[in-house]
DNA sequence: TCTGGGGTCCTGCGACGG
DNA sequence: TCTGCCGTCGCAGGACCC
């Protein structure tokens, strides 16, 4: 069986950089690096003039400043990476109801469901329009891979690279597959690369020849299964449009270890008390609490702790994470806590009475005297060490105009920060789509100068609320995505 | 010069109940 | 009553992904 080219992969070509180029017209053809601009950020994106230098995804952003000093540095807008987002699904919903968005850039599109014939030409003519479609919707360019599977798919887009499409023929799959590194295939890391390597095993070439038995033993049951049949171009796994969260948690990373044990627990109830709020924007209540302890030595630990029923109580949450503080050492530093929930559950009425007696009851029992934590929501939660008054101020203006950022000022229109120091803040007055604007200072307090909203990337945008008219159909053709009945 | 934040899935182990 | 077996649950850690 030859299983028709029906999987559609898309990925956009190097997202968060190239909406920052789009959005600023000084940054195109320019190196950008968008990730954590602290002492220990890391990469989120590099744009491709970027990547030439040698600076790519989960670098530390030292290390890329080091081997691109020039490249703009900015710190990422997910509230216009969503918007951009949202845009293309809705393209990708247009071409088949079934749609499962693996980030906000990648996404797979069933597209047999979507009517879209099964030959070649017809599965290419789609992804040709659709990366037409992006480009005029969202001023982006985003990659296709088209294939018989979702690995295979995604495989193809990742060839498409970047602005491109990539077919892969049915009965092509094994030999196309066969001298490509066995890291190509998903779910083979670093660690397991390492394995099979050490196996003498380089290629998907050498994982089929080794054989299901050989490669169970060598990764266990399910990841050898998994990977034999991969490795053999086999993967009928199915799109999915909808998968419901299984957990929610916050973490964040201190510029400076932590040491204080009191501050540590107040970091830990600030993080309990976020967590909780994204549950309950989610509408979920969960029933087991983890706690997520990284140590000055980059080991991490976890905690947790299940209670009787689903909650999503801040205060029982709260609880629930200082008591498993509690059972871990801190002594020598804590570069990062997390604190989450899973074991989620839809909000149902709960049995709120039993569960709050029994944080009390644990509560005494563990006899430490509830020491008074100073509440944090003040103070600006910023993730560092106590501070002369100036550098608090530097990180207060820092936060207000983080680089990249949009300003609108009262004159001089809209634009962003360039970047911040010295009681200055530096600002470019430009618009997507526009010519490249001028750069001007102010005082970080100008009462001129406001925090903005990000603009549309594309100003006209082109009416794509019939597409796509016409793509070729099946003769069996369900219906088109628009909702129109496909009859002859 | 180090290594983010948000997730998912799998494995191994001990406890527990039938 | 004791023992073995089995399935399930809770917990911790590891690998992987974007």
């Amino acid at each position: 069986m030859r299983p028709a080219p029906t999987i559609l992969h898309l990925d956009m070509d190097a997202f968060y950089a190239s909406a920052e180029q789009a959005a600023k017209p000084s940054l195109r053809g320019k190196a950008v690096v968008v990730g954590g601009l602290g002492p220990r950020g890391v990469v989120a994106t590099a744009s491709y003039e970027a990547r030439l230098l040698g600076v790519h995804s989960a670098m530390p952003t030292a290390q890329a400043r080091r081997l691109a000093p020039n490249a703009a540095y900015l710190v990422p807008r997910f509230r216009l990476y969503r918007s951009v987002s949202e845009q293309v699904m809705e393209l990708l919903g247009r071409l088949s109801p079934l749609v499962e968005p693996l980030s906000l850039d990648e996404a797979f599109v069933d597209l047999e469901a979507g009517g879209v014939a099964d030959d070649s030409a017809s599965a290419r003519t789609a992804g040709e329009r659709l990366r037409t479609a992006i480009r005029a919707v969202t001023g982006l360019s985003g990659s296709v891979g088209l294939a018989g599977s979702k690995m295979l798919a995604k495989i193809a887009s990742e060839q498409a690279k970047p602005d491109g499409l990539v077919l892969i023929e049915p009965g092509t799959e094994r030999e196309l597959l066969a001298p490509m590194p066995v890291r190509t295939l998903p779910g083979v890391g670093p660690a397991t690369g390492d394995h099979l390597r050490r196996a003498g095993m380089t290629t998907v070439h050498d994982l089929a020849e080794a054989g299901e038995a050989e490669l169970v033993r060598l990764v266990g049951k399910a990841h050898g299964h998994g990977l034999y049949r991969m490795a053999l171009g086999l993967d009928d796994r199915p799109v999915v449009a909808e998968r419901d969260a299984k957990s929610v948690s916050v973490e964040d990373t201190f510029d400076v270890d932590l040491h204080d044990r009191v501050r540590v627990r107040a970091e830990v109830e600030r993080l309990a008390v976020r967590c909780v709020e994204r549950l309950r924007s989610a509408d979920r209540s969960g029933r087991t609490v983890v706690l997520k302890v990284r140590r000055y030595d980059f080991s991490t630990l976890t905690r947790s702790e299940t209670l009787r029923g689903p909650t999503d109580d801040p205060t029982v949450v709260r609880e629930a994470a200082a008591r498993l503080l509690e059972a871990v050492d801190t002594t020598g530093g804590v570069r990062l806590l997390g604190v989450g929930v899973t074991g989620l559950a839809d909000f149902t009425q709960e049995d709120l009475f039993a569960q709050a007696a029994d944080a009390k009851k644990l509560a005494e029992r563990s006899e430490a005297p509830e020491q008074p934590v100073a509440d944090e929501a003040g103070q600006g939660g910023g993730p560092a060490e106590e501070e002369p008054e100036r550098e608090a101020a530097e990180q207060l203006a820092a936060r207000r105009w983080p680089a990249g950022h949009d300003v609108r000022h009262a004159l001089h229109g809209h634009g962003w920060v360039q970047g911040s120091g010295v009681g200055r803040v530096t600002v470019r007055f430009e618009e997507p789509g526009g010519p490249v604007g001028r750069v001007l200072t102010f005082r970080t307090d100008d009462p001129e100068l406001t925090p903005a909203d990000p603009l549309p990337l594309v100003r006209d945008p082109v009416d794509y609320s019939s597409w796509p008219a016409s793509l070729p159909k099946s003769r069996s053709g369900p219906v088109s995505a628009t909702g129109g009945e496909s009859r002859p």
